[in-house]
Order: C-alpha cells, then structure tokens, then sequence
RNA sequence: GGGCCGGUAGCUCAGUGGUAGAGCAUCCGACUUUUAAUCGGGUGGUCGCGGGUUCGAAUCCCGCCCGGCCCA
C-alpha cells in the first residue's frame, strides 16, 4: 500500500497507532474516553438466559460492556468479542445496519472499552451473539495486551503488573474473586455465631503475641519509634478483658522476614476470641468454619493441592505433639523438652542447629518440621503443644508443661494455631519473664507487655482463642501452591531500570 | 545467604561462534454469520546491563541487576 507514515510495529508505533485511532474517533465525534454506560446484562448472564435460544428465533435488545478481547474484521460483518468479568460475548457488527458508523470499528483495538446494545441472536456457527444497533466506546487502551492464545506467561511481569495479568487471564480473575468470597464466607458465618468484628492498632510501641521480627516505623509528632503489628493476639484479649465476649478481626499483619513461596512481609491473619471457651471450642470452630467454606466457596469435600487430593470436610484428624513425635521421630515430647536430648535429636536428623544460638522451642519446633509435617497431608490437628513454644497458652491442667493448644496443618502447612487463652497474669508474668531470658539467642522472644499484663490483672474469663492464616488457607483452597499467586500485589524488588 | 534455571520484536517462543527468526498482535489489500477466521503483502530488535576472549559474540568467559524453583 501507499502510507506516507513509517509503518511499524515496535511498542511506540503500536501506541503511536491507537493515539491515531483515538484522534479518528474525536474527529468522528465520538468520545474515546465515554461516559458512564448503562448495561442490564453481564456477558455470562446472556448465555445463561439465552441457552435455549435457537438460529430461528430473535431475542430481545440488550445491552453489555467490556473489554474487546477478539476482533476479525471480514469486510462489510465485523465481529467483535467484549469480555466483563462474568464472561465473554460475541458482537455482530454489519455495515447495512450501522452505516457510517461501521467504518469507525477500524478505531477500536483490542483491549478497549467498548458499550453495544442489540438484539440476542445465534449464529449459523451457533454461538450466541449481540447483533449490535448502537455501540460507544468506552475507553481506549493505548497498550497493547498479550498475545491472545497464550497470554501472559511471564511471572515477573505478571506480579510487577498484575492488572496486565487480571486483564489477559479470567483463571488468575477468578483466584482472586474466589479470595474475596472465601474471606466473606468467613465474616458471614462468624458473624451468624455472633460474634464482632473489631479493628485494633496495626502500629504501637510494642509488637506481641508471636515470634517475629517486626517492621519499625517512626511518629514525627510524638517522636515516638513505633512497631508494625505481628499479631492482634494481646489487643484482642483485652477486648475480652472488657466484655466484648467474642471478637475477631481480619488483618494485615507484617513480619520483617526473607520472601519465599509461602512468605510475604505483609499478610491477612484471622484471629478470633471466644470467651468462655477453650481449645476445644476452637476445633469445633475450625471444623465449623471448614465445612461452612465446602458447603458455601467450594461445594466440593476435597481440592488438589500440590499432586495430593485433599479432603476438607470435617472432622479432622487429632494426634498429640508427644504421639506424632513417637512416630515419625523415635522420641517424646517430654525428652526432647530436655536440651541434651533435644539437640542430640537435632544433631542426628542434621538440621545443623547450634544450641549456643538456639533456643529449645526452636529446636524442638525444627525437629517437629522435619519429621512430623512431611506426614500429614490431610488436615490434622496437632494437640498438647509444650509450655516453651505457647507462652501465651493455658496450662494442661494434668500436665502443666503441656498446654491446651493444637495447630492445624494441612499438606505439612501451618493453616491455624489455636489455644485456650492463659488468664492467670501471674503465671503470664512468668512466661514473659522466661521470654526476656532468651532475647540474647532468640531475637523473635515474646516482649513483656506490661499494659497487657495490667488488663489480665483485671481479670480474663477463661478463653479459647484462635489465628488462622488467611492466606494459607486461600492458597489452599485455590490449589496455589505460591503464596504471590493469591496476593494481588506481592512484595517485588524495584527494577533498576524501570 | 547457597545451588539450579531463566531474561531475544508489544506478547508467546526458536536460535549454542559466521548477515537476528517464527506464530500472534500491528499496518495495507480482499472478504456481509466469523470465532486461535481465512488469503495476499509489509513494518517491527540496545538479544537484561557492564566488561573480556575472538577476525567475528544472542551464542564462550567474568561481574552485576531482575525473576522462578529448591535449600538454609
């Protein structure tokens, strides 16, 4: 052909191109980038409705907006694909109906906005189709998106620019739909047990209830150095100091820790508490909570999760810490609770622990790791942890170095930690003493919480409480088996030439 | 932090020492029920970055950056 222009198709002539075809539409009078449109159907609520409809028969105008994911142009009939959320539908476009309007399709680029209103029809092919009467661009897409069969392969870029992922992929759309609707199914059924929603600091001067290395931040007007949360643990408990009796709050945690394909930095943590409960009640909780997600998210007992089918309908299996360890590693939890025993372990299973920087719990929690977890594929709850790695944990009223907490490990992943809550501020005082005497080899020891310790002063009802990792649980249930894959923006390190 | 793998056109990928390729997308032309439309013709590259070896490097060597997987 003829063009004066340069022709091309490096990323700036394909843009160079759309901001030609975004000027030909203002030149046409037309808006590239729209106005608020009115649609009454989704893509996929057409082929719900219309699955009945035949080549013969004509239904009625309707009308849709989305992104043109498809276009084949074939002379004087257009067809153009819009995709929304829900779907995918094909669009008719001919010359004979549209007249003058019809050579402006040549503006549209895949990847648009587009609004079409038009009769439900099916084509000689079979395919459910709008036969499009009027049609109004929405906006214009100066990028071009991936290659349509193939789509975005690249994992950077698919983190880096996840709305370029979103866009090109409806399986990556649905994982994160499916997350919003895991999370609600949560809120839904807890709030149905009456239980109250609660928001507590994300930043304070001191960072509790776990062991983590916490992010620092600083407060200009109070000059004050504050801490990014690890946990809701202490503040939520005060909340039941004061009555509010049963509480949990959804939230964003941060823990100043190495990425991996099951850590990022910051992460959604559940944790509920219940007064006048116990462990127990966590497990029926937990159970509860199980089966309200394969009843209501999944309806499905079981989901694939890294070559193992998993089976999520409860019960679930218990087995104490002390039987697990008898076992799978030759050895009781009482024996190992004693350190020449305990590293002796560590030393013959070679996980290369030095007990100069390392505490018992740690060892004891690496040993459990490597022996146990490889086993326990379907969801087991693990009971009866020791009192050196629960020290917020009540007491095993028949074994007082044990304590009355489980965690729920799922294809050898921690999804939930659950105990009846220590009340006793006394007894509490003491395990957070016994913290502060390992801060020289443990830098993630409890610190003493001196407010907390004055709120349990006042008194705590017996309580069973609970936190379960939201997105453990999501990655479960979405058969992900990277923790970057159901968050939407995982943590990245900045490019250097970007 | 260590090991392995990867980074080539907008996208998906070939190319392992001798003039940078394909498909899709894009541009031009044909085509009024197509659908990974089809057919014909074009355009498009700092081969991640920086050094080195060589007559000659996307390719071999060294360093760095970013990512993935595994390990600690």
């Amino acid at each position: 052909m003829s063009n004066e222009e340069e022709e091309g198709s490096s990323l700036e002539e394909l843009i160079a191109n759309r901001r030609k075809h975004m000027e030909n539409l203002k030149a046409a009078g037309l808006n590239p980038w729209g106005q608020r449109y009115h649609r009454d159907r989704s893509a996929d609520s057409i082929h719900q409705e219309f699955a009945e409809l035949t080549s013969e028969q004509e239904g009625p105008i309707v009308s849709v907006a989305g992104r043109i994911t498809a276009h084949r142009h074939q002379g004087k009939a257009t067809f153009i694909d819009i995709t929304d959320l829900s779907g995918r539908i094909q669009c008719y476009f001919r010359k004979n109906d549209l007249e003058e309007s019809y050579d402006q399709l040549n503006n549209l680029d895949i990847g648009d906005f587009l609004g079409v209103k038009g009769k439900v029809f099916r084509t000689r092919r079979g395919e459910l189709s709008i036969h499009v009467q009027e049609w109004t661009p929405l906006s214009k897409s100066l990028r071009p998106p991936p290659e349509k069969w193939h789509g975005l392969k690249d994992q950077e870029t698919k983190y880096r620019q996840r709305y370029v992922d979103l866009l090109s992929s409806a399986e990556v759309r649905n994982t994160f739909v499916l997350r919003s609707r895991i999370i609600a199914a949560i809120r839904t059924y807890l709030d149905g047990l009456g239980f109250m929603e609660v928001e507590t600091p994300t930043m304070a001067s001191l960072a509790g209830g776990a062991s983590a290395r916490p992010f620092m931040t600083h407060h200009n007007a109070l000059d004050m150095k504050l801490y990014m949360r690890i946990a809701t643990e202490l503040y939520l408990k005060r909340c039941i100091v004061g009555g509010l009796e049963k509480v949990y709050e959804i939230g964003r945690i941060w823990r100043n820790e190495g990425i991996s394909t099951r850590h990022n930095p910051e992460f959604t943590m559940m944790e509920l508490y219940e007064a006048y409960s116990d462990f127990e009640g966590m497990i029926e909780l937990t159970e509860g909570i199980f089966k309200h997600l394969c009843d209501n998210v999944l309806s499905a007992d079981t989901v694939e999760f890294g070559g193992n089918t998993v089976n999520l309908r409860p019960p679930f299996r218990r087995a104490s810490m002390d039987s697990l360890l008898r076992e799978y590693a030759g050895v009781g939890i009482h024996e190992l609770r004693n350190p020449d025993t305990c590293f002796a372990k560590a030393r013959e299973l070679k996980l290369g622990l030095d007990p100069k920087t390392t505490t018992v719990a740690h060892a004891i929690d690496k040993i459990v790791d490597e022996t146990v977890l490889p086993h326990l594929i379907q969801p087991t709850f693990i009971t009866e942890y020791p009192i050196e790695l629960s020290p917020l944990a009540k007491r095993k009223a028949d074994d007082p170095d044990l304590t009355d907490r489980f965690e729920l490990f799922v294809c050898g992943s921690e999804i939930a930690n659950a105990f009846s809550e220590l009340n006793d501020p006394d007894d509490q005082r003491g395990r957070f003493e016994a913290q502060q005497a390992l801060k020289d080899i443990d830098e993630e020891a409890h610190p003493l919480d001196e407010d907390f310790l004055l709120a349990l002063e006042h008194g705590m009802p017996p309580t069973g409480g609970i936190g379960i990792g939201i997105d453990r649980l999501i990655m479960l249930l979405t058969g992900k088996t990277s923790i970057r894959d159901i968050l939407l923006f995982p943590l990245m390190r900045p490019r250097a030439d970007a």
